[in-house]
DNA sequence: GTCTATAACTGGATAGAC
DNA sequence: GTCTATCCAGTTATAGAC
């Protein structure tokens, strides 16, 4: 019954060794290096999109291959296991998109030079997310609904998240405590708590404001819920987080 | 590939019949019936912790018979399928959460009397959530994890949701409406959306603001995240759909 | 690096006895 | 209503040829 274990383990006990990027060789990438990244990508674009579909119970290692158009033996060769898969879709991304919003932080604190504002940081903070949203990336499409479906499971919403996303959301955090002054940690945490389910179920795009709205919104349309969630998100922290005037 | 139709036939690809409630009689229920009921929810409560933690897919029959203590061959003579499991769990509650909500917020409007509030709206829907939370409930927990599990995920947040959820949140968008006047739908429908993550992500219980936070915050403190859930739901409402001044 | 073949096993589903 | 036994398709994973 524990899921993690049983899938990491080989049928036999014994740990296998893999093929990862093939080592980190700082010389120019001969043809079969060359392949090898192009294949190790098929496989991840194709994981990517049916794992944010499916989960990873729902997806078994011959979709994946054949999603991918490579064999299933290829897919064992490069990764493994198919957890592994799971994970290594999400490290392909996610470094990337941190390193974005770190830096996006990092000029909205310049630039306000200490007249920072909850509008600034969170925007600063979405910024880059809106960004590849605009490009209208089929890669990031799935991935994004991916990292919604994994926030709100039981099995990757605690740990995993944690791992990928701590660093930047703490960053967030400093920004705005600088921009309420008496802020307090609990009121801070929770606000992001629900500041991150907004951000999410908009990402998992699931088609349910279609539904909802009957068709007057859009799951995809940025500019539609790039400027409403950042006006009501900053609304929210600051009612919630801005100290209330007590003797 | 088609998760859903491959999951609902049979192997044979005929169509079975099995055994409900076992049928509505009005008059009082036999041993039988009563095992029936008792067995038929043992598998239920079983379920509703599993897929709330696995989803669908992470979850065999056998676990299930195991976890609920019976027979694999009663998962199937019960409910015919998995998958017919899995809507029926989310069947069991849905009904009468629903209700609860609506009755809520009709005792709301009446009480109002013409001068309703955000924060009354949205208390209102809330509250029987909250009261639920309060119990301390196992199933409850499950329940609503899985629903926020579900919420985010491409293959239920859509249509799913939308069935068993638009008819108490089309009252909540009504009541709101009437709080707000001026609102348009589809600041109304973006602020809902945005609303919902954060409830579900609360409701997912993944043990994720404890890691974040450090131990300041816990999942499951109601006390904490109700009347904080409130205020930030109203105020970003308000930032959103109050008409703003102009010629 | 890639493909074929296959071992080893899991999982959904049902027939039929009790 | 429940359990035993079983069918067999589908699944992960690997050995070994090319």
């Amino acid at each position: 019954m524990d899921k993690t274990t049983a899938s990491t383990r080989t049928r036999s006990g014994r740990k296998r060794s893999y093929r990862g990027v093939t080592k980190k060789s700082k010389s120019a990438p001969n043809k079969k290096e060359r392949q090898s990244t192009k294949t190790r990508n098929l496989i991840l674009d194709a994981a990517e999109g049916l794992f944010a579909r499916h989960g990873l119970y729902g997806v078994t290692v011959r979709d994946l291959a054949d999603s991918a158009a490579v064999d299933t033996a290829l897919v064992h060769y490069y990764f493994g296991t198919k957890t592994e898969v799971f994970h290594a879709v999400f490290k392909r991304r996610s470094g990337t998109i941190n390193e974005a919003r770190m830096q996006s932080m990092s000029r909205y604190e310049e630039e306000a030079a200490g007249d920072l504002t909850v509008e600034g940081a969170i925007r600063a903070f979405l910024e880059p997310i809106f960004d590849n949203d605009r490009q209208n990336d089929r890669g990031w499409r799935n991935y994004s609904a991916l990292v919604a479906m994994a926030n709100n499971s039981q099995e990757w919403g605690g740990e995993m998240m944690s791992q990928y996303f701590d660093k930047v959301i703490h960053r967030l955090i400093d920004l705005l405590r600088k921009a309420i002054p008496g802020a307090n940690d609990q009121d801070l945490y929770w606000a992001y708590q629900m500041f991150s389910g907004s951000l999410m179920v908009i990402q998992a795009n699931t088609g349910r404001i279609e539904l909802l709205s009957k068709r007057k919104c859009r799951s995809d349309d940025v500019d539609a819920f790039g400027e409403r969630l950042i006006a009501y998100t900053s609304a929210g922290f600051k009612a919630i987080c801005e100290p209330h005037e007590s003797a």
